[in-house]
DNA sequence: GCGAAACTTGACGCCCCCGTCACCTTCTGG
DNA sequence: CCAGAAGGTGACGGGGGCGTCAAGTTTCGC
């Protein structure tokens, strides 16, 4: 993205549709919810025509799925990242954790928008990015463990649990008047690694 | 509820009537999400005319209210009983994650309406259902660190982590073939007790 | 500077939902 | 057994969303 070329009028004109119907799709879906919300209500956060919404995508859904791309892919590459970095267990674990909360400190809209809809994407996607998050950090506990970093355990019931409690811990502190995030980096991270170091025994 | 009045025809018509409604609501709002399900949709799986629902209900916004009464109201109830009955912090926190798993098998189409349906609850209702259930927990936490049974800890963030983690650990065991909610159970009580018990010192 | 291609526009036809209400059926108490 | 009340019914007017497409506007390449 940001690719060095200008590029003519045509396709600059044609980036920024896209991009404003992505940022109005957001919007509405974080207001109204993905199900109630109508092709209808994207356009008219924009200043296109409805006909020109569907230039670009075919319906509602397809934009959901832009947008998750955009969104939810970069979420998950972060994180994944910071765990990657890490080279013991604590490191892993907290810098995992560190890096989620300060996403979702960054893109509140989004964050907003991804746990206002998680059910539905669940429902709609086989692969969806959450679910998509926990096969992640599954597959990253996996390597963990091969490489003697962490104890043997359920992999899928453990990053299943670090995801969820991460979802609602993260919900919390946004919804609180002074988010902390390394508040709940060290409440989270020191809960996960007591859990998984249990297991070394 | 079920009391030994049979009452009048006229009576029991209306029983019925509200609980058919009630009943197809449920399914709707699983299958379609409350936001997408229209107060039709939910008329149609009962053999009701469309200005029935409304001697019942003034729109879906109130149905869904309804059933949330009767359904996350009952799983909160049997989670929480279970938890009170421990004595110990070990039974404290498996009797409840066994109450909630043991709810999911038994009402699957309550569970996936819940959790299809949880962002939308969590932005409608100020005291929403699942909040509450963290509420709750949180309550419990609290009283079970004042009788000295817990360690202390952050407890509104310790509530979050145990309903995200069982929320996110439960909807996997009932994705797989064969549900087992003694194991889910036994993994995360495992990892919450350990977590727990690391803040005695 | 020009003609053709690319794109945008918004009105249109179709469909479905909303909540109501006049009419009809069913129950109840006497 | 009946009259009146309670409640069920579904057609109706109003509103709005859907996806399309003919007409208009902008850009491009020469």
């Amino acid at each position: 993205m940001t690719s060095a070329a200008p590029a003519g009028k045509r396709e600059q004109t044609k980036q920024a549709n896209r991009a404003a119907i992505l940022v109005a799709a957001r919007e509405v879906f974080a207001e109204l919810g993905f199900g109630a919300a109508s092709v209808r209500d994207i356009v008219r956060k924009t200043d296109l025509a409805t006909g020109t919404f569907y230039n670009y995508f075919p319906d509602k859904e397809a934009v959901l799925r832009a947008v998750l791309e955009e969104t939810a892919g970069e979420a998950r590459l972060r994180v994944q990242e910071a765990r990657r970095r890490g080279t013991t267990l604590e490191a892993f674990v907290r810098e995992g954790f560190r890096a989620y909360f300060a996403f979702l400190l960054e893109d509140r809209l989004t964050s907003e928008m991804l746990s206002r809809n998680a059910g539905t994407i669940r429902a709609m996607f086989d692969e969806p990015s959450l679910v998509a998050g926990v096969e992640e950090l599954a597959d990253d506990l996996r390597a963990g463990v091969a490489a003697g970093l962490i104890p043997e355990h359920d992999v899928e019931y453990m990053a299943a649990s670090m995801v969820g409690a991460a979802f609602e811990v993260g919900a919390r502190m946004l919804d609180s008047e002074a988010p902390d995030p390394d508040r709940a980096t060290e409440f989270i991270s020191a809960l996960f690694i007591a859990g998984l170091a249990a297991r070394r025994r």
